[in-house]
DNA sequence: CCTATTATATACAATATTGTCAATAATGAG
DNA sequence: CTCATTATTGACAATATTGTATATAATAGG
């Protein structure tokens, strides 16, 4: 206990609360892959984040309050995700594909499917309503290149939308399943190909829909 | 403890293993929906199926073998589900596209996701296998659809399946949330809706790739 | 510098949860 | 019927987990 006292001499590090939540919050979201939200634990949590866990409690009120500000932060990166996509480049709906693909890989799919795990506490009954803001981009962007007086149909528009949020999604949570590559570098070559193919696929389809 | 004695006179119901197994499997089956394999607790399970939690213990040895039979359980019927696909009516793709929604939608992608957070405890590296069999019947349809001569891309193939189970999927997991139906009726008609336009898209394609 | 505020940590309480053990009762075989 | 087998269970043990109480130290404002 003198090498401890010695060594750790009562040097708390004191955050700013933002800071604090902040750092719960990752240690919490990348622990949290084995398990989603019911397999989240305070104390692994606190060791994650290099603090002790009643500090999770004085931050967030209590485990549930934790979880409930994760779901917060998914919902906001979701949003943030799709707007960056459409605010990027649309000229065409195939260059949309890759950064969607990425985001939903990048963690974004697993965590959709912990939100969707822990009842709909944070959306209530509304869902995901960001995805209505790209539907109506995606729409104005058929439109001008349908030219005038051709009329896209917008339940067209959405469907589109829906499926190439679940090929990101189903991807992302199924294809390395699906695709059993060998090597890293042949997952990652896959990956990009089943993106391509299906980039093609959407222009095939619009093309003779209009 | 009068009354208790009078009315559960120790009438213990004793099945057969596979009986008990069977009972206790679906009881955590449905019992798992909040949460995950994480969230699975003993004692929930128990009271559901009608029997006490050592007998669970009894019959899977432990909390984590009743979780891997329960992913064997998955494995088997996804399996089930695309043979008996396969084999009722591969006349053209559109109309296998129906049941394979319907199948996921009835739980199964639910099931899949808990399979992918038990980590691959069951399926080891090896997969998903049994999409393969279905990506080569939807080839040798395709070859016999084009005629002879006609070359036909099995990465094509290949795709195709992967982005059906991707729809199904996803549409299983997410659709509710992106479709926002103010009435039950309403969603099933929506259902269908995706589900139709997912049909004709594949065979737009289709008939343009061969 | 002094003080109020509060973020942090240790110790503890209360409960939940998995797993063990021994007793018991239902069933089938002889 | 008798008996061995074993499915079942209540009681218990051991640990895990969330949440509370209290003390303390870091920081900001005077």
């Amino acid at each position: 206990m003198a090498i401890k006292d010695l060594a750790s001499k009562n040097k708390r590090i004191r955050r700013t609360p933002e800071e604090a939540r902040r750092l719960i919050l990752e240690a919490a979201e990348t622990g949290m892959a084995a398990g989603g939200p019911a397999g989240l634990r305070l104390e692994t949590v606190a060791k994650a984040a290099g603090v002790s866990h009643p500090t999770i409690l004085h931050h967030f009120g209590s485990r549930e309050g934790l979880i409930q500000a994760l779901n917060l932060r998914t919902v906001e990166q979701l949003r943030t995700v799709l707007i960056d996509v459409l605010g990027s480049s649309p000229q065409s709906s195939e260059n949309a594909i890759t950064p969607i693909f990425a985001a939903y890989r990048n963690g974004l799919a697993q965590r959709m499917v912990w939100l969707m795990q822990s009842g709909s506490l944070v959306m209530g009954p509304a869902g995901l309503p960001m995805l209505d803001e790209m539907v109506l981009a995606l729409h104005a962007l058929r439109e001008r290149l349908a030219g005038p007086g051709v009329q896209v149909d917008i339940a067209d528009t959405r469907a589109i939308v829906h499926l190439t949020t679940f090929a990101a999604f189903g991807d992302a949570i199924l294809g390395k399943r699906l695709r059993r590559a060998p090597t890293p570098a042949e997952e990652i070559a896959q990956q990009q190909s089943f993106e391509n193919w299906f980039g093609e696929f959407l222009n095939v389809y619009m093309s003779r829909k209009g």
